[in-house]
DNA sequence: AATATTCTGTGACCGCTGTCACCCGAAGTT
DNA sequence: AACTTCGGGTGACAGCGGTCACAGAATATT
């Protein structure tokens, strides 16, 4: 069963064994080839997603079908709690970006748990607190930063992330640039003169970070 | 006391008479004038505040000392719960944009209030669900469309919020600007335009939409 | 290994917006 | 009423970054 797998998730992390194991038999596993859509913008929505294997992308599309990113979700990370909390519907797509498997709560067998277990609520408003953080930065950026910027801030959040200097997830220029608001070739242009400038090295598209008080600088974040 | 306004903020409306009453108690109340700062991004910050008068902006400032306004908070509305949830520092500055009083409520104390009342939880998880479907709109926004359709928007999310068509508050081009990211001298001539279309009329900085499904459709909004 | 796809690199071009520079009118202040 | 401040309107101009168009790598697929 998936009990160990919802251990390791944050926001279940403060449960004991007996209310995990409850959580768990209410799951139910669902697989998603690479591409195929999660969720739809304007769903009902009415669960909870955890991503149990693969990766997964959160997007918002424009009429002229251009695609924004508004975050990547790798394992142990959950969407759709936003519907579940105001019954509002789905305010983005989710899409699988490899092959991925989630675990699926429905609504009302969440909120039951949810009131009954306080950590989980907490667990839910610090997770929500960090998104809202990021959302803000992010437009911070959007208005504050040129595009290398952008890109500069992107590399050092992911970086970040991962506590190394190398990112370990591989990343396509198109992905970056729809994560930033950009082109595929500004950001094509871009990453070039990061690269001539000596502060990233990229290697079959796993890029690593040589000097990251230069991009720090460049993204104008505080050191 | 401020009991009986306490009980008019969402944030405390599921609360019977006896909680709210203790809640006033823990409150002290605080005046700041026009143009004066709340509250430092980077502070430690331990307080909820609600703007029991006035009007005040969360805002980010560039280190060229350009400013974003990321929201604007009229009566009844709180902010600085981030850092009580998450112990991080303020992310944001918040600056009082009229003669403004609001109440204070210290950490420890809104926290064992929160813990013991699930009511407060849910509706505190409720706004920044309301808050992040705010900013990632504000992301895709700023992504996806040019100025004129991010003003278009923010005119009608603004009309909407008051459900009449006339904006309640007068608002100024260059606060407006800051909202979209964008110059004063853009959003001058993009009204200018709006207003010749037909789609606006402008009055003493009151703003009444005439056409607001021309509107819609410049802002590639769903109607 | 051969082929089909998916990425990346670059040049050319041009439009949206930001910036700078003023002027004017409205609204507070004394 | 005279001033001072703040907000709005407009022209000129330049530049960032989007779009289009290919060519060439790098991966996937068969």
């Amino acid at each position: 069963m998936s009990a160990e797998f919802l251990a390791s998730v944050p926001l279940f992390s403060g449960l004991s064994q007996d209310e995990i194991q409850r959580f768990a038999e209410l799951t139910r596993e669902k697989a998603y080839p690479k591409g195929s859509v999660i969720l739809f913008e304007d769903d009902p929505g009415d669960s909870l997603f955890v991503v149990r294997d693969g990766r997964v992308k959160v997007v918002l599309v424009g009429e002229d079908g251009r695609e924004v990113i508004l975050g990547m979700l790798s394992v142990g990370e959950h969407f759709g709690e936003l519907s579940l909390i105001d019954d509002q519907p789905r305010s983005a797509h989710v899409i699988a970006m490899e092959d991925s498997t989630v675990l699926v709560l429905r609504r009302e067998d969440f909120r039951r748990r949810v009131e009954a277990s306080p950590s989980v609520a907490w667990a839910l408003l610090s997770e929500l607190s960090r998104r809202l953080r990021v959302a803000d930065g992010k437009i911070g950026g959007l208005v504050l930063l040129d595009v290398p910027g952008r890109i500069a801030r992107l590399l050092l959040d992911f970086a970040h992330a991962g506590e190394s200097n190398t990112l370990e997830k591989p990343l396509t220029h198109q992905t970056i640039a729809q994560m930033i608001g950009a082109s595929r070739e500004t950001v094509s242009r871009a990453m070039r003169d990061f690269q001539d400038e000596g502060w990233i090295t990229v290697e079959r598209r796993r890029i690593t970070l040589a000097n990251s008080d230069a991009l720090k600088n460049r993204a104008q974040v505080r050191v």
